[in-house]
DNA sequence: CTATCAAGTATCGACACGATACGTTTCGTG
DNA sequence: CACGAAACGTATCGTGTCGATACTTGATAG
């Protein structure tokens, strides 16, 4: 009798490995690699301390180097649009273009799960998501990656009224709109007492 | 408020992404590729019947060509052995050498999810596992791939005795070791009557 | 002003990946 | 048996990922 843990993590990858591939093919029409796709949908979620190449590697898990290169290509497309960044000469902001958002529609990546998961009831979906978020968390702190949240769960999230919100960090207001981006300095909440 | 299916989406590419990154690094030290490592974990779970390079591109999902050349760097570091099939001249069959076997042990992947997992209890393991096995299923019935399961779940397998089984489709004898392992011709059972 | 560090780019080599073409073997049909 | 179709595998080519290394530029500390 294998380990429980083991069965889901040779589940997990399968499952990443299908979606990899699907991935691969949804390019194909474009002719993007999956880690074009992976960059247009993480530039999609991205708040505005976050869309920068370091950013994507971190979040990619590759070297920034990697990344650049995969940048210029989305930026020859016109898939993504490239500027400074006024305060700091050294950073370049990323941000989609209306083509870029074209692509990403016409992938329709909502329906791959759809029905995929339809069987399931949501207290069970909401139990498996739980899991493997833990599991998710835990890898990446042991790792030393980064956790890439939405502010709704960061600790230096400050719900300071009615759709009026401030990050702790910045000390920058955000709205209702940001805070359910991702950040790369994102902190999640403790959760020791529940 | 998202999908609930869509959180779960998005984790499970996350945790994808996170464990391809992880088998890189691990290979580092062979200075092997994500693919050639699972490779040979799935050489090391298939049955006789999927130790083929045929089998291997199904299972990962790419073109027979691509996995030919990767295999063929395996063999060339000795990581595994191929030999004409005596029936049957144009199949290869592929097993691992105690080389490639040795390397498996190396990565040491239990210890990736022992302490990921260890806060879950086992129900909530087993309720994840459950649902990610059904989306799995799916999303392999609709884009044509097999499924790669093990015999034990395989409507072809017939348990004739203690420790004594039959593949319906070869009717061959199988050992209770090999019913464990996966197969190219796994037919999940039918579970409409659960 | 200078040393140092960070963000990003450029270049190189190894190789995955698909597409295509090809060779070999098996099998079906007349 | 002969012929053609299909299956398994290999060879080759082009595109592009990926890490490593070296670099350019800008920010910052002393």
């Amino acid at each position: 009798m294998k380990n429980q843990a083991l069965i889901l993590l040779d589940t997990v990858e399968r499952l990443g490995n299908l979606l990899r591939v699907g991935l691969r093919q949804a390019g194909v029409a474009q002719s993007l690699q999956p880690i074009h796709l992976q960059a247009l949908l993480y530039l999609n979620e991205a708040n505005r301390y976050s869309n920068t190449p370091q950013a994507l590697a971190e979040y990619l898990g590759l070297t920034k180097g990697t990344v650049s290169q995969s940048l210029l290509l989305l930026a020859r497309r016109r898939l993504i649009a490239r500027h400074a960044d006024e305060k700091d000469g050294r950073v370049v902001r990323l941000a989609l273009t209306d083509k870029g958002k074209e692509v990403l529609k016409e992938l329709g990546l909502i329906n791959v799960w759809r029905d995929a998961l339809q069987a399931a009831s949501p207290a069970r979906l909401s139990s498996a998501t739980k899991v493997l978020k833990e599991a998710l968390a835990t890898l990446q702190a042991r790792n030393g990656h980064r956790t890439f949240g939405v502010c709704v769960t960061c600790r230096h999230n400050l719900h300071i009224g009615p759709r009026s919100y401030v990050c702790g960090l910045t000390k920058e207001k955000l709205s209702s709109r940001e805070v359910s981006k991702i950040c790369r300095e994102h902190s999640p909440v403790e959760e020791n007492a529940v």
